[in-house]
Parts: structure tokens; sequence; C-alpha cells
DNA sequence: TTTTTATCGATATTATTTTATCGATTTATG
DNA sequence: CATAAATCGATAAAATAATATCGATAAAAA
């Protein structure tokens, strides 16, 4: 799908990432694909095959790949370093926790500012993150080039926010919203769809519960 | 992976059942595998293989599936019936947003209450919600037999919590901290890991900037 | 120094998921 | 009432992803 990297691929470069950290903090210099393996409950296969696509430095036989030089390749992988800007638009309850969430730098993302239409929280900080008129939007994302943004505007105003992000000139949206939300083929669009977690965790749980009465019969 | 469905389908059941909300509200009683494929940007033939293991009734030919039956099937098929309750464990920024998120119980979940260690937080009421300290915690799981937790405390307290809510009885944990948690093998486990969608959307990015800068050369 | 051991990286195999095909069937049309 | 059109559901084919295998090699042990 991206090149030759697959969708999954992506999804576990963070997981090896943070479980390198842990190591790295531990004094730990080699790693070999069975330990990153054993500690995220995948096989040494998968961890071979994904690292091989985002590391330069070749792993060692016998000990394994270098944490350090791992560290440094998958956050280039992934883009950690050149931090990119983004905006957020949409102040309400889950748009503030957003707001002040500090983990998002490490990921290489910096919101420059909330967005919002309520006088409510108009000029309000969030820490440190101005919250700023939606008029001021397109300007914004014009005048800094920004090309990410987290949409968590009620669902009903979704759809037509994106249109106005993307008439922008937006490229990428991170949508919070439960809205299924249409954007051209060349817009990326990610949905963090609490809808389908938690359908999957209670087919889980289900699966899970049902074994138990099997056993227990 | 769960019995016969796979973890893809299960993702997207309540993208099919959001659709077919707002065809029930406009007055449709039948719709085809082709359009619920447009709508939401996907073949008809993964929506058939979709459908056909969640629905009771069959579909009509040159007509497609009466909405009505569809929606009561997927519904049930989720569990959004029998509603299921929930704690949620850490009502800091994130954990409040989600205190107050209404939309949980479309889903079936009801949040019975928030726990946390600070004074600062216990006794106020989020969205009716009360916040109650954690040394109830086990207490409220263990005479209610609640099933499901929620995880937003802060990472450095994730495992934990973790291990204190499966000692207490927890059987699915939603955890929307960024730290990878383990826990015993009949546990069901969902990480709402923001670190993991935002490389996807960031790759994404890359992918539709690369193609254009091609296209452009 | 030789042998053993652990691991990598490449490739082959297997499993899973998605897509395409097609006969059967129902509704609408001439 | 016969024919055409649209769709389902089952199944076959293709694509994708995960796992297993194995020669090469570096480190450690004998």
């Amino acid at each position: 799908m991206f090149g030759e990297v697959s969708l999954q691929t992506f999804h576990r470069m963070p997981q090896y990432l943070k479980t390198l950290y842990e190591l790295r903090k531990e004094g730990r210099e080699y790693v070999s694909s069975v330990t990153l393996a054993e500690m995220l409950n995948l096989t040494p296969s998968i961890v071979k095959k994904d690292l091989s696509q985002a590391k330069v430095q070749d792993g060692k036989p016998k000990v394994g790949y270098a944490v350090n030089d791992l560290i440094d390749d998958i956050e280039n992988f992934l883009g950690y370093n050149n931090a990119k800007d983004a905006v957020l638009v949409g102040c309400g309850k889950l748009g503030q926790a957003l707001l002040g969430y500090t983990g998002f730098a490490d990921y290489g993302l910096n919101i420059i500012a909330g967005f919002d239409i309520s006088d409510d929280v108009i000029g309000r900080k969030v820490q440190g993150k101005l919250i700023l008129p939606t008029g001021k939007l397109e300007g914004a994302i014009k005048k800094l080039d920004i090309k990410i943004a987290i949409l968590t505007v009620p669902q009903e105003h979704a759809q037509a926010m994106a249109d106005a992000l993307v008439k922008a000139g937006i490229r990428a949206i991170w949508n919070f919203t439960p809205a299924h939300i249409s954007v051209p083929a060349n817009i990326a669009v990610r949905n963090e769809n609490m809808a389908s977690s938690l359908a999957v965790l209670s087919a889980q749980l289900r699966e899970i519960l049902k074994k138990e009465n099997n056993l227990n019969q």
C-alpha cells in the first residue's frame, strides 16, 4: 500500500520504538528479533521483516540489532525527527484533552493552535496552546503551509469542516469524530473510531468468556 | 480469529451500522451491497461477505437487504443491545473527556463511574458520572460484576493499574495510555494507540506528497 | 584454533483476506 | 406472460500478510 511497506508494519513500528527506548534505558546495546518478538507478542519472522524495511544498518548474527542505530533508523523512517505542524479543529472536551496531550511532540507532531467557533473557549490557552476563531483557520493553514488537521468537532459538522479544511489546503485529516467523512483521493484520512475499537474489544471479550464456559462444562 | 469472523470484519461492522442508520433516517427500506460499498469505499464483495456473518435474514435479489432487519442483526451481532457496564480509571483530561462522551451508550457501553487517586477530582461529577477514589475500585468491580475497564491513567501507572484491574476480576481492558501492558492470555486488551495511528497517517501523507512530486516533474 | 551456538537476511511456504465470477432468483418491464 | 435487469450467495481466484526454513556469519566456548 505505501510503496512496499504494509499498513500493519507501520502500526507495529511505534511499538518497536517504544520497546527499544525501554531497552536503551536499561543499558542494552543489542537486541535480537527473538527478544523483541517475545516482548511484543509477535514472531521473530515478522519482527525481522518489519525492521528490514526501516533500518539502514544490518543486524549482526549471534547478537542482533544495535539498539541505538535501530532507534535512529525507525525514528527517521517514521519522520519523528522532522516535526510536522498541525491544527486542531473543535476544542470541546476531547479537543482540549488532545490539545493538552504532551505526547504528540514525541511523535514529531506539533499542534500550533486550536480552533473553535465558540466565544467561550476562543482566546483561552490549553497547555500553552491558544484557541483561535475558526475564521482564522484558512489563513493559518495557508500562511504556515500546514498539512495535517486533527478533527474533533461535533459529528454533525465533521463533513463540512473536512470540506473546508481540504479547500484550505490540508492534506491529512486525523478524524476523531464518529462521522464517516468523504474526501478527495489525494487527501489522507485516518479514523480514530471508538465504535469500531469497541466492537473488536467486545468480540474478544465474548470469545474469551465463551471459551471459559465451554471449559467449565 | 474470533470463531470465524475476522478482526477486519469487526472493524467494518460499526461502519455499516452507521450508514444503515442514515439510510433508515432517509426512509430507505432496502439497500444493496453495491450502494453500501459505494458509500463506504469498499467493494460489494467484501460487503456481502461481511454482512453474511452478522445477518440472520437473507438479502433479496434485485433489491438488496432490508435496512431495518439488517440493523437489528448487526446490533445484535455486536452486542449493542445488552448494555455492558464499564469502569473508567484515571480521570485526567482524556479520562474526563471520555467520561463525558455520550456516544458510548449508543454502542451498548455504560460507564458506571470514574476512578482516580486525586482529591482534586474525587467527588466531582462529569456529565452525571461520579468520580470515586481508586480504593473503591475493586469492590465496585466485584459487586457489580463489571467486565470492562477503560484505562486512562498516566502511562507510568498503566501496568500496575492493569494488574490491579485483572486481580479485581476485569476481563477486558481498553487501553488509552501509550504504554504497552502485559496481561494474562484470558484477558482482552485493545490498545488505542495514538503513536501507531499517527505513524500510519504520516505514511499515507508522505506517499501522497511523493506521488504528486513525481507527477510534477 | 576449531567447534558450537545464536542470529541475521533471503526465500519458500502457508494462511488469511480481498476481489472476481457466476448460477439462481426476484422484481420490473414490454 | 415472457424477457430483461439487478442482486444475492456461494465459490474460485488473486493478492496480501504471516510464518517457517535455511545457508551464511559472527561471537563465544572448547
